[in-house]
DNA sequence: ACGATTTTGTTGCCCTTGACGCCAAATCAC
DNA sequence: GTGATTTGGCGTCAAGGGCAACAAAATCGT
């Protein structure tokens, strides 16, 4: 019935298939949607749309309900909701801990299991963890239907056969995570970078709703990861490693600036040299932020502004090759930035090409700890969402 | 009839369109294709495709023609080829001339005119001396239709409405030079940045074709502009201001390599430097490349070797971004690269994230000088490549 | 030289799908 | 309560691509 995606020929089951994939697309990012405001946001006519959701009803992937009280004149037109049947396994696997979460159509956040780890795991030890841990949450999965899992894995994700090809902070090297996995649970996987996928659910569901140009970087422990969407896609280059701005060697403006031979921006830009400035071995992100802003010794201070210069050349060179329209910054880098916003977008005016800044803004990120749920979820969704009748 | 092209549904008329699209656009990129290769590679049916191909023998944007022995078994299959009644009208402005051409489809140049002018012209002259050239021209265009005019300006264009938004080299800034065009010839225009617009080229005709994941620096007399090809998609950004590689500022592995306060690309890695260090004060691309693979001067080889280190910076700043899978350097970079492009390369090597320089390649631009006059071109044939039913 | 084979254009029919028009339903304003 | 307005529901329509059978044009084998 559902002919091949191939080739640049379009098919009458081409459309009906994207425009079914349109309407999901759309409950599932706005949260909930009346088929009114579906029929104007993809033009259809509204039997082609009643019929699109009626099919939507009968796949489980969706739910009509009455709306309350619109206050509008005319006939209330019902309101479209995503199915809380259909979840996603979502994974972060990290150094210190695997995050496991149960996450629904429209990024609903319904559960999150962290599991600490004392030393540093391998693929084989993951999969089994993560089956561990989907086991323990049967309870949360009775009487739904989980598409897939999804991993944010913080490392170099080939885009082809989702392969980590390479993540530093695991001590992974050319691993077939995914298989494993699969195997382990009995499951459908897929895997993904985490800077990536965070940068895609920020501009899905967080800060860059609705904005098609962005670039997101992240400030971990671990060092600086990013995504680039552009034109409303994920920029992901000829094997999917874009994105990593961390790498990069910004100039330096003044060369005292300057603290390591290699003088890339995670070596200088650094979560590790704002904690040494403070004299902290740890602590999570808002703590760090609040010290970082109430503090008056000058030491720091001068850490930051150093940390808001180098960056600023970094964001400068980014937004010349890229020209978004947002710049959203996670993790350290939002209280580098928060430190002193004005200075730092002083630097990046300075230096970016005028006409390209000036559309630009920079801001943080907003989704918190859900973020790489969300991200790692939309890829176990992203094939339900591109074609919503081929599954169940 | 056709509908509008508004949000995300898709729609019968628009599987007409997308087709008739697919198919002209295939024509046009391959230059001629044979029905069961367009068969094949749109993957549509074989009653589709003729009756695609005939719509488009119709409105005179193709024709069909018996091939010549193809010593293959089997009914031979019509080879389509691009009419050469529909034509675009290519402008280049630049400082000290501009150039006319005239481009059929499948990138077929037909003529070339270049106007030397003796001082910088503003909008308002280039205007009337395209209109001026135009006429001239006219002879070549009887029985021809004109599709329009595409600009490839050395400057911003704001994708929106393709308003010049700065081109210091000609000093135009906010010049609605289309309408002014368009009014001095009566012809509809677009505009869009040079070194983008070559990308285009490169990507749809010249080394990289068939390559979805490219970025294009171009050196000129003036500096260093840029284009990027990301997923088969020129990226603008947010207001098309995208791919100023010229104005990043890269880091030194040796601050001794520095010779600007600013340290941008195009101060450090430029062509007056090189013809300074040969002691030359002009002359064409060919020329300089010759000076400089033959020359034996230390000092020369010395500026060589440091502009091919700060070129590396850059380069590897940008895989690290993009992940291309090629680079593609034009004017004086690609004679910088054949100066010694193992050097290049292994600094790129040492300095970009290994994975994503792994599958990536250095080579230099094809198109030589009819690049932009294709990539003008293709401009103007973006609305009829998009919608070949809609005009004539 | 002639038929078999292979590949591909041509033709008529079918099915799917979205658009359109009319009517019914639900809410608000007066 | 009545009219205006908005929107869902249903039947009908037309357009477009898929499909299969047939025809045509080339090569290959004998």
């Amino acid at each position: 019935m559902t002919g091949p995606v191939t080739g640049l020929g379009r098919n009458l089951d081409g459309v009906r298939r994207g425009n079914l994939s349109a309407v999901l697309g759309l409950v599932h990012r706005t949260g909930a949607a009346s088929r009114s405001q579906i029929t104007q946001l993809t033009g259809l006519n509204r039997s082609t749309v009643a019929a699109l959701v009626g099919e939507l009803v009968e796949l489980q992937l969706v739910v009509e309900n009455n709306p309350e009280a619109t206050n509008r004149v005319g006939r209330p037109s019902p309101v479209v909701t995503p199915h809380q049947r259909t979840v996603a396994i979502a994974v972060n696997p990290e150094l210190d801990a695997i995050t496991v979460g149960i996450v629904g159509l429209g990024a609903r956040v319904v559960r999150r299991v962290r599991r600490e780890v004392d030393h540093p795991v391998t693929p084989h030890e993951t999969a089994a963890l993560i089956a561990e841990v989907v086991a323990e949450l049967a309870g949360d999965l009775v009487d739904r239907h989980v598409v897939g899992i999804g991993l944010a894995v913080p490392g170099l994700v080939r885009s082809v056969d989702d392969t980590v090809r390479w993540a530093p902070h695991l001590n992974w090297i050319d691993s077939g995570i995914v298989p494993l996995v699969e195997s382990a649970t009995g499951r459908a996987a897929r895997a993904g970078n985490d800077a990536s996928l965070g940068g895609w659910a920020e501009h899905l569901f967080g800060v860059g709703q609705g904005i098609d140009d962005l670039i997101y970087l992240n400030g971990g422990a671990s060092g600086i990861g990013g995504g680039v969407i552009s034109g409303g896609r994920a920029l992901g280059g000829h094997s999917g490693f874009a994105g990593e701005f961390g790498q990069n060697r910004p100039g330096f403006a003044d060369t005292a600036d300057r603290r390591t031979p290699n003088g890339t921006l995670e070596d200088e830009v650094s979560r590790a040299r704002l904690l040494a400035a403070l004299g902290l071995s740890g602590g999570d992100e808002a703590t760090l932020e609040a010290a970082l802003l109430s503090t008056v010794s000058p030491a720091v201070r001068e850490e930051l502004a150093r940390q808001r210069r180098v960056l600023a050349v970094a964001l400068s060179n980014a937004i010349n090759v890229l020209n978004p329209e947002l710049v959203v910054l996670g993790g350290f880098l939002a209280s580098v930035h928060a430190s002193g916003p004005e200075g730092l977008e002083a630097d990046v005016a300075a230096q970016a090409v005028p006409a390209a800044w000036e559309g630009t803004r920079i801001c943080s990120a907003a989704l918190g700890e859900d973020r790489l749920m969300i991200g790692a979820a939309e890829l176990a969704f992203s094939a339900l969402l591109a074609d919503p009748a081929s599954e169940g």
